[in-house]
DNA sequence: CTTGAACCTATAGTCGCTAGAGGGATTATA
DNA sequence: TATAATCCCTCTAGCGACTATAGGTTCAAG
């Protein structure tokens, strides 16, 4: 039995953070002690370590709710595990492909060399969308 | 002159967001017609366009005011864009380490070929941290 | 028994919009 | 000129995933 604040500790996620996902429907509201604050069992850890790290990867509250449902059955077919994993994938390999499009701009603007604004290329290039090497 | 419509279709940014825009001081109040409704002359287009292209490269709107002030006093040295450019850079090539390190779990786990959760990669990694190949 | 750290709830703020309600203005057509 | 369709107005609230603050209570060490 620890408090939240070892909890928050031992798991990386902060005490608000702790709180809002009781709140959510994340993690069960924990016993109490007789004074009213919150006592968890080691139990949570593993549940708390799971939120994190998808989180992390980007599954919002929603799916996790949906994943945390699933790993809680494991007779269940897992296509929508997949699917979830699947999508953020998808996701991921878009959001990677457009940072990398604005890292190009950015690195060819921020090589501008010039010493006032009146040739500095990355307000031009801010103000006049077709110096743009790329589209988006 | 043109109505907040028609400013939208032109620049591509929707209707509240240009008054959203305006009420954060990134672009001034215009003209009114006589029935209290916004008229824009043709320069503010090119503003909105700066500020749109700028909120794509991932500058927030408090960056984008100090690059607009600076874009108005061309005199200026441009230190302080090229400071903002480099930090962005910087961010984004940040974002993009990120993402691969977690495109590169997904991929694994995404390949599951389990039937029922009690074998599903997915839903192992996610519970177990450990599993990772890569640290975040 | 005292003190200071940790905890509690409730509410508001963050960012950058977006949606909705309840109305008024403009414009195109009949 | 009347009317209908579309556009526009302000104001307020909501989104997601927290984070911060205020004002109070409880816990654990000395």
């Amino acid at each position: 039995m620890f408090s939240i604040g070892e909890l928050s500790k031992r798991t990386g996620v902060k005490i608000p953070t702790i709180r809002y996902y009781e709140q959510m429907g994340l993690i069960a509201a924990p016993e109490r002690s007789e004074g009213n604050q919150r006592r968890y069992s080691k139990d949570v850890m593993q549940r708390l370590s799971f939120i994190r790290h998808s989180r992390e990867l980007g599954f919002s509250i929603e799916d996790i709710k949906g994943l945390l449902e699933l790993s809680q059955h494991p007779e269940k077919p897992c296509h929508d595990a997949h699917n979830l994993a699947a999508q953020r994938l998808e996701d991921v390999q878009a959001r990677i492909a457009k940072l990398q499009r604005l890292e190009h701009e950015l690195k060819r603007i921020s090589e501008c060399d010039a010493n006032t604004v009146a040739h500095c290329a990355v307000i031009e290039t801010l103000a006049d969308h077709s110096l743009c090497e790329t589209v988006h």
